[in-house]
DNA sequence: GTTAGGTATAAATAATTATCTATAGGTGGT
DNA sequence: ACCACCTATAGATAATTATTTATACCTAAC
């Protein structure tokens, strides 16, 4: 039996010249003409190298060998029929994978958004890549990922980007520290404190330490720390003071104590980044959909910043 | 996805590319050259409208949607495989159906060969016919069974016929019958008596009233029964005598007596037929080869005439 | 930054396939 | 014996597919 010379619509004609046991009809049936059927069953018993039906009493009689074939056709169609369905739910978002990277903070407020949507499209699978901003920024020149979340999106040659989410940093003292109990202080009343930052490349270092250059204030000490709850728990014990996202810093989390600096406020917004060169999944482009209408039911509405109906989801 | 522009040897390009994660690898393993091997993964994407495979650093990464379609393919192939399996059992001889059809009298002897037969290739399927000489001819001329076993063969136009048993006839009374106690008679002896026939058409009747033809004898009371078994009961309970061949007869039956009948032999033997415009199922072909070899053994030897290899079995 | 190995695209062609019309030849029923 | 309906075959053509060479482009590694 020679597969390379049957194909998908030789089956489909003999199925239906073995339900109808007539090839005049399957003519009739799939608007052929006689002929065309005749020579179709002719080279697949060819192909096969075995006769499949014989004419018996102006019917046509179906072999061992036929039928066998028979059945095997049906599983066959069967079988895709079955990867049809799959495509239909990969298509309509309910089946497939979006692959999410994004740096360290985002941690603490994308699982509101993925935990519904994970709920409600539980056969999509969700894997996430958590790491530093060089990492992630190296997983997005690769193009590893369907979607990458970012506070500083990077150039967008290759890519769109959508803000979601406003994203304020605020400065977290010990609650032992003097200017705990001070109500309101100045950038330049921190400085002569040991500052907790994260790597170099960090977005949130990134913007602090562009507001002090452009303030022309410098740092008088300073310590590196690999994650933002390190520095959180860090400062509650004493180690020095921190620039965090809001969003990292619980609301009810009395260990530490938030300033108020009347004349700074830095902050920045969260992106969702796609590249525009890689093939978006429908899981990926269903997900962006869910967000974009929910972004103020699962987020604190305060910080919304839906704008993502500006991405091209194609 | 449109099944029509997707051939099996594209699914078996595509499961390649899948298994070595590389165009150019499955080029050089089939074969082929690169772009052969680009161009139809970019084919099967389009029929399937979906991305099956992406590149991820100078490898093919399988999308969800093309690692389902692969196994798709895997089992699409099992069943063609299989497919293949039954095939070769059918070449084989060992798997598929041989219809044999055959007139009233041989079902005594033809069990012989099948039980042997059909232990030693279980898988085989041997749907018997059994019918009076005009209801197994009306069979044949429709080709409807694979082999046709008969004692007197009908035309040979679109046939071919061999020998394979002596077919001699007997003459029996009942053991009360006054020719019972005779040790030998003449055929015209026995025009008194009436006669139990078979049905007009029989081999055996035409056999005997052939013989009286020639010979001038006229038969002067019978009566038509529907079997050899029925004739067999009402020889043996006295209702008259009878013609029966001899393989119908169990040899320590001592219900009735045969005759010797000294100036009359009457014998035909019994033909295996089969059409030559029909096709030789591969079971028929490997009974036939298994009753060439083996009559002597299954069969009363002494009958055996042993013609088979004048078949032409292709 | 050059190279090697990998993939994509274009253009051309050989091979195969699908399909038709016309025609011939069976077979069953009236 | 004829008619209606079926299948098979031949010849022709349009459409599709398989495959090649040449070329361009990308990326990882040296």
């Amino acid at each position: 039996m020679d597969l390379r010379h049957i194909s998908f619509r030789l089956l489909e004609v003999f199925m239906s010249v073995v339900k109808t046991g007539s090839i005049s009809e399957t003519a009739r049936r799939l608007h052929l003409t006689q002929p065309t059927v005749s020579l179709q069953i002719k080279r697949l018993q060819e192909a096969v190298a075995e006769p499949l039906m014989v004419m018996q009493h102006q019917k046509m009689h179906v072999t061992e060998a036929g039928l066998e074939l028979y059945k095997t056709c049906q599983q066959v169609f069967g079988h895709f029929e079955d990867y049809q369905d799959f495509l239909s739910e990969l298509n309509g978002g309910e089946r497939g994978r979006c692959k999410i990277a994004m740096v360290n903070t985002a941690q603490y407020i994308l699982p509101k958004l993925l935990g519904p949507y994970s709920n409600l499209h539980p056969h999509v699978e969700l894997p996430l890549e958590i790491g530093n901003r060089a990492e992630v920024l190296n997983r997005f020149e690769r193009g590893e990922d369907d979607i990458y979340v970012f506070s500083h999106p990077p150039s967008l040659e290759h890519a769109q980007a959508a803000r979601f989410l406003h994203n304020p940093l605020e400065f977290i003292v010990p609650v032992n520290h003097p200017l705990a109990q001070v109500e309101s202080v100045k950038l330049s009343d921190l400085m002569q404190y040991r500052f907790l930052l994260r790597e170099n490349g960090s977005a949130t270092r990134m913007l602090f330490e562009s507001e002090l250059q452009s303030r022309g204030l410098v740092l008088s000490d300073s310590v590196q720390m690999a994650s933002n709850e390190a520095i959180r728990v860090a400062v509650s014990s004493g180690m020095g003071i921190a620039v965090l996202s809001r969003h990292v810093l619980a609301k009810d989390d009395a260990s530490f104590k938030v300033l108020t600096v009347t004349d700074t406020h830095l902050a920045s917004h969260w992106y969702f980044v796609m590249r525009t060169d890689r093939h978006i999944s429908h899981a990926a482009r269903n997900f962006l959909k869910f967000a974009q209408q929910h972004l103020e039911q699962y987020l604190d509405s305060q910080w919304v910043r839906n704008e993502l109906d500006n991405l091209q989801l194609n």
